[in-house]
DNA sequence: ATGCGTGCAAACGATTTGCAACTTG
DNA sequence: CAAGTTGCAAATCGTTTGCACGCAT
């Protein structure tokens, strides 16, 4: 076994679900079978597998963390009034980004997070 | 006056930079020429000068807010090197954004941090 | 044995709050 | 005086860490 049953079943519970849970949510719903796990654990774990880009950290507020086990290169929008995190697959244009980038500089990454209403709270 | 002489001074202090103060810049800042200032005070005002719409809040990551007296709508450019953040003056075309939300949701706004090396430390 | 991973509780950093005192109209 | 604001200290929230123990190599 690679990960421990911990890691594994967090990577797993990830991997089921398309909302983006924070790291309570997942020690919440994953306490269930796992009666003695602890959310330290679930902390430690997401920060792991982040590290290891087995899943990324959406910081969609100052506040609470959300992860996501879909790495592929895409956006998210928030829902104002649920708080769920949606999904967008697309990227910014290369050209874009180099075109307004300051003067020197050299881009890496980017986050970008659209807010508004879904589709069932608009 | 229509603000307090603290407030007044926390939205002067942002309108005199174009650094991208935290809460604890401004207070060690200002803490000179008003030593009984307090750090809540300055968290108070911050907050209620967004909520006035005088200032925006950056969340740059997901731990230490950012404030910045430019309302313009404008994007940011954090360097991952020393940290700091610069303007970039462009907004993001409407077409992409409306091609690109999930169907029926209806966009308000968005955040877009780029991160890379500035041109001081590339 | 070694090394990594765990649960727990305590510590942490950023931010917020309760409160009594103070300002200003 | 009323309404809004302050400074301080204590509280809160999300997250991290120290530690002693446990499990798999």
């Amino acid at each position: 076994m690679n990960f421990s049953r911990q890691r594994e079943s967090i990577l797993n519970y990830l991997k089921n679900t398309n909302e983006h849970p924070t790291a309570e949510k997942i020690y919440a719903d994953l306490k269930e079978e796992m009666p003695n796990l602890s959310l330290a654990t679930v902390y430690r774990n997401c920060k792991k597998l982040v590290e290891l880009g087995e899943i990324i950290q959406l910081d969609t507020d100052g506040k609470t963390a959300h992860f996501d086990a879909d790495i592929s290169d895409h956006q998210h929008f928030v829902c104002n009034t649920c708080g769920k995190v949606h999904d967008m697959f697309f990227k910014l244009p290369e050209s874009l980004i180099k075109k307004n980038a300051p003067d020197g500089f050299k881009t890496d990454t980017y986050k970008l997070f659209f807010y508004g209403a879904c589709n069932q709270c608009k």
